[in-house]
DNA sequence: ACTATAACCAAACAATCGTTTGCTTTTATG
DNA sequence: CATAAAAGCAAACGATTGTTTGGTTATAGT
């Protein structure tokens, strides 16, 4: 069969910038307050072209959030590449390039912490499974943390996230650094389980 | 002088009703993504029905906020009179009383979790006061603890209230209860400052 | 040069938004 | 009963929403 229809006559140059100026909207306005339009201006285009890019708000939603679940989970993943400490040390790499990402990094990661999911409800469970692929990284490293029988490890690693995914609606520039931040958090947490008396939290 | 217009034909039932059904739009579809339509729908009245009560949307966002803020505050001090404890029983009792509230009392607390100030704008700063008032509690506790020389007692206060207040978001009911997960955020926390040894996290 | 696709414009669509206005009903008090 | 305020209805206002449709320009391959 011969070639057919082999053409590729550009890149998508405009759609990066709309998905980076989209990502920037949804961080600052959430995805019900930011308009089509909003995103359409800043872009110096018109509404109606951005569905040649995206077929809906929704999808475009669910573009950034892929993009931004691929970035901090990166950076993750090369904070630990590149840590060879034990596990206590391992988590606090990935602390700190979670929250270096958040607080620093592009608007793309931001957007996991801000949009909740019930904001689209058409995509929901899309954004859900997204979240859940990066959070199995901090599973495994709790799991492989050294805590005292009867810790439930589950608990431990939604507080840490929970405080980690905090620290956007608190943080100010110029006083911590997002690693000095991260470190003092996972440190709080980790000589806590270190001379606990296993007493029954549970049964 | 006279009884000039003494009169007062009614409470304001309705006036209630439609708080409670907005907070609950409020809780799960967020600011933006609740109507005016829908919370008078639910009510069994006319959209235009609101304004009699409510001067604006934003408006009735922050007499929800309020109601909120005043009904995790009573629940929180209405712990703190009952428990005779040390600073960190003093600590857990609160913060028992803020998650049962969040994730078993009415909506109106868990609006201060889920809605933004920055998702209203025009009334952003009275939201941002209204939390403050009330994470005020949180300070006066926190600096109670016996924590040692060093630990960042700003940032121990604001991982507490990140771990609390992130767990509507996946708390299911059924497993542990609200007390359970309270108790274990606290002790989780709570060791971990017991032996530290002083070594510079900060200079 | 011809053609097919990419990329976007221009303009509108129906739907929904927060809000306003004028009128009616209800309710408690004198 | 009379009256005045409370409470709500009915209906619309202009603005904004996400989206569609058809036409236009730009670009690259044959």
């Amino acid at each position: 069969m011969p070639t057919l229809a082999t053409h590729k006559p550009q890149a998508n140059n405009r759609r990066e910038i709309v998905l980076e100026i989209a990502a920037g909207f949804f961080v600052r306005k959430g995805f019900n307050g930011t308009s089509i339009r909003d995103i359409a201006k800043e872009a110096g285009m018109l509404p109606g072209s951005l569905y040649y890019h995206f077929p809906s708000k929704e999808a475009l939603l669910v573009a950034v959030f892929e993009e931004g679940v691929q970035r901090i989970s990166a950076a993750a993943e090369a904070a630990l590449a590149a840590c060879q400490g034990n596990a206590w040390e391992r988590l606090q790499a990935a602390c700190e390039a979670h929250l270096v990402t958040l607080l620093e990094g592009s608007d793309f990661a931001s957007v996991i912490v801000r949009v909740l999911p019930q904001d689209v409800p058409g995509a929901a469970e899309e954004l859900i499974s997204l979240r859940n692929d990066y959070e199995k990284t901090f599973i495994a490293l709790v799991d492989a943390l050294p805590l005292p029988a009867g810790t439930d490890r589950s608990l431990f690693r939604l507080m840490l996230i929970g405080a980690l995914n905090h620290v956007p609606l608190w943080y100010r520039p110029g006083r911590e650094t997002p690693s000095n931040l991260a470190r003092q958090i996972v440190a709080n947490l980790r000589f806590a389980q270190d001379n606990t008396k296993t007493e029954g939290k549970r049964t």
